[in-house]
RNA sequence: GGGUCGGUAGCUCAGUCGGUAGAGCAGCGGACUUUUAAUCCGUUGGUCGAGAGUUCGAAUCUCUCCCGACCCA
């Protein structure tokens, strides 16, 4: 590590305090009598599978034919009394209790064991019994010690509350708390779902940059990196749109990707820097079948990770089992704040105005579609509880996508909505070169007068369209929107493992 | 960037009018062979986010800064 950029970061802890002193001292003893940290138990049982293969079984059967068993966990709680014990031992798949008695053990481990803590994970042989409350049980014949836990656990009743530390330090918000596993847990059943269901509808799953010479796919202000071997310039990529429709054009006519988009922008409670998106693109399809494929693919997301298709969301119910509705900008509005006319929605001085009124602060330069889109976003966006796909986006906010034959002012675009919430966006793909290339001098247009997200133009995604791109469908889906609503989260970053988060 | 709220023991939280810093859990010592947020007795532990100011005296009042949450842009 020689780069100059390295951050220095070779501080000793400054957190000692008594109880890691303590604990430290334990450890100290365990190097002394043998091995510390040993790694020759072999676990053979987990704790959820115990509970599901022999939670009906009672006391009697299982006194008569011994289970035998290998489980290892975390410590969560314990019950030390004068010569037989209780812990309750956790692994991923759930919690199960062990007694440890100093006959069955003996003297020494016993002694050993009441001065384990919290947090240690420990290995134990035992039979399974039930005590007299008829807790399934492990009653040890053997207990080791496979790791020391040096740092106190969060209070086990209320776990770890504080959310700025439950976010800096994940690992104890998942050892602590039941719920942020099961997010997590749900987040990788839904993303693994969706892998299925592309690739079982015949969708190649594959890897495109993600640095970039040129920004693109999106209106977004791009993360900067230096390539020092080519001393070039490179940007995080914002979006992976480009090089997905550059492999439609080279014959893969159905892909998909999965991964990190980055946006150079501020974190709110749903945002982060860096998100995942699922984008799709089929030759041969436009956005009105996107739209059932993808209605499709949700249900089915919800039903792998959930187990069904309606469920609640921050006390409302979410329903994704009936028919998505879809509606144009101008009848979405209509519809959820019928206070405007028809007449008002298609009078552009009108809406400057009114947007004015709201402190929205429309750019002089845009049109009937773009100040009706505006608009939108100012009343009815936030009240599209039901999923809702909003249909033919104008052409001046859609650079990359197709016009519509019966009007050139709007686009073959829709945009998904589920609780106010943007969640997808797809269109009919733009495959004229010409008029992308048009479509990308006013980007440029547009950056040059100061707009930081315009679009560059790329001149080789160009070249690739005069090879001619199939008529194609595309979408991009905003994964960990689709995990908040699923396991009813209301920030992004309680479904991102490692959000971003200041220097502390 | 602006506004509101918050940061006190390892964790969860109290802290009155400005007057020596508190509890529960965890830890340590003791009792206890069917407990389950075990119980009982005793006990250790604090840069009150950081710094400055006001004051005889600041966790408490004022200012600046740091970190976080929410709302707004």
């Amino acid at each position: 590590m020689t780069d100059a950029a390295q951050p220095q970061n070779n501080e000793l802890p400054q957190d000692e305090n008594h109880i890691i002193a303590e604990r430290r001292a334990k450890l100290g003893k365990w190097r002394e009598s043998g091995t510390a940290y040993p790694n020759d138990f072999k676990r053979e049982n987990t704790a959820g599978k115990l509970l599901e293969v022999y939670g009906e079984k009672d006391g009697e059967t299982l006194e008569a034919t011994p289970v035998e068993v290998k489980v290892a966990g975390r410590v969560m709680l314990k019950r030390i009394m004068g010569k037989a014990s209780f812990i309750s031992l956790q692994d991923l798949s759930g919690r199960i209790q062990v007694y440890v008695a100093k006959d069955a053990v003996g003297e020494d481990t016993y002694t050993d064991f009441k001065h384990w803590d919290i947090g240690d994970i420990v290995g134990v042989t035992g039979t399974l019994f039930r005590t007299k409350t008829n807790e399934l049980t492990v009653k040890a014949s053997e207990v080791k010690l496979l790791s020391k836990c040096l740092r106190p656990l969060p209070e086990k009743f209320h776990g770890l509350t504080d959310i700025e530390q439950r976010y800096r330090q994940r690992y104890l918000d998942l050892i602590t708390n039941e719920d942020s596993r099961f997010t997590f847990l749900a987040r990788s059943r839904m993303i693994q779902s969706i892998r299925n269901y592309m690739v079982h509808a015949g969708f190649l799953e594959v890897e495109t940059p993600m640095m970039h010479p040129i920004p693109g796919g999106a209106s977004a202000k791009p993360f900067v990196t230096h390539h020092n071997a080519l001393d070039m310039e490179m940007f995080l990529r914002i979006a992976p749109e480009l090089y997905l429709k550059r492999l439609v054009v080279g014959g893969f006519e159905k892909v998909f990707e999965v991964n990190r988009n980055f946006r150079n922008e501020g974190v709110s409670p749903r945002h982060n820097p860096e998100f995942t998106m699922m984008e799709f693109y089929e030759a041969y399809a436009d956005y009105r079948t996107l739209m059932d494929f993808t209605e499709g693919l949700l249900r089915h997301a919800a039903r792998d990770a959930l187990g069904t298709e309606v469920f609640e969301y921050q006390g409302r119910v979410l329903d994704l089992s009936k028919p998505f509705h879809r509606l144009t900008i101008v009848q979405a509005v209509m519809k959820h704040c019928p206070e405007y006319t028809e007449a008002q929605l298609t009078d552009a001085a009108w809406l400057r105005h009114k947007l004015r009124e709201m402190k929205a602060d429309p750019r002089g330069d845009m049109g009937l579609g773009a100040l009706q889109l505006m608009f939108f976003e100012e009343t009815a966006e936030a009240q599209l509880w039901e999923p809702t796909f909003i249909i033919d986006y104008p052409v001046e906010v859609s650079p990359l996508a197709r016009k519509s034959d019966s009007d050139p002012e709007i686009t073959e675009r829709f945009e998904l909505f589920i609780v106010g919430r943007e969640i997808a966006n797809g269109f009919s793909e733009l495959n004229d070169p010409e008029d992308q290339a048009e479509r990308f001098l006013a980007q440029a247009k547009a950056k040059d007068a100061g707009d930081e997200e315009a679009m560059f133009y790329d001149a080789d995604y160009i070249r690739a369209l005069e090879y001619g791109l199939p008529p194609t469908g595309g979408c991009g889906i905003g994964i960990d929107r689709l995990v908040m609503l699923l396991t009813d989260s209301p920030a992004i970053r309680d479904v991102i493992l490692f959000p971003h988060m200041r220097k502390d």
